[in-house]
DNA sequence: CACCAGGCAAGTA
DNA sequence: TACTTGCATGGT
């Protein structure tokens, strides 16, 4: 079986494990942007409450986020943890869509996907799993998001050692998958839903119900 | 009680 | 280049 086989099959053995996720929850592009930070090295569950919070005060929207003190913004997501640094990182992004795609969120559409991931790795607090999470999953980019549970899988299905980087992985899975938005979207949150499910820890992964794939080998 | 959660940047060697 | 540390709340 070849590589681009054995992931498809994967990707299909666990679409029929646990169905479509519906990634991203979010409304709007900003939502979308607004999570992917505050989900930093953060269980979504206080993430959500977050939203819930700057929704109540009318500030998921861009210029009153851009307004807003950031001593009094982080006390509105205090729940998402690293509250200080995430109101400054809030701020950035927003002030950076503000100068360099003339203020407004909606004209990032119209600019190339490398162009954005470049411009979005230069801010402050903005990686590159938080920078692909907001191409793929608010603007619907065709580009794999890679995070800790990516190489926890690949780790414990013996798909790679734990030498590669971010990129290292990220290419592993655009170079064996057709270039296709909804594949990745879907991929990505079912290995999520995979690790959070049953591979909790390094490197177990028992009762696994990708077991019965590699049986088939 | 300890440990982890849909990371990142800055500092050190 | 490759580690280490600070950031911080809330659930299990």
């Amino acid at each position: 079986m070849t590589t681009k086989q054995r992931l498809l099959n994967i990707f299909e053995t666990l679409l029929l494990a646990f169905g479509k996720r519906h990634w991203w929850p979010g409304e709007t592009e900003l939502e979308v942007i607004v999570g992917a930070i505050l989900t930093q090295n953060t269980s979504w569950r206080n993430v959500e409450k977050a939203i819930a919070n700057l929704k109540a005060n009318d500030l998921l929207d861009f210029d009153a986020l851009l307004s807003i003190d950031n001593y009094e913004l982080g006390g509105i997501i205090k729940s998402s943890g690293f509250y200080n640094q995430k109101a400054i990182k809030l701020k950035s992004f927003l002030q950076v869509i503000h100068n360099v795609f003339n203020g407004s969120i909606y004209n990032i559409k119209n600019y190339d996907t490398s162009f954005l991931r470049k411009t979005m790795l230069g801010i402050n607090g903005i990686g590159p799993e938080t920078a692909d999470s907001i191409l793929l999953y608010a603007l619907n980019r065709p580009v794999f998001v890679v995070d800790s549970y990516t190489k926890r899988f690949l780790y414990n299905h013996k798909l790679y050692d734990g030498s590669w980087k971010y990129d290292d992985v990220q290419n592993f899975f655009m170079a064996n998958l057709p270039r296709d938005t909804h594949l990745f979207n879907e991929f990505h949150a079912l290995i999520v839903c995979l690790c959070q499910t049953y591979c909790k820890k390094l490197p177990e992964c028992l009762s696994c119900p990708l077991n019965n794939e590699y049986q088939r080998e």
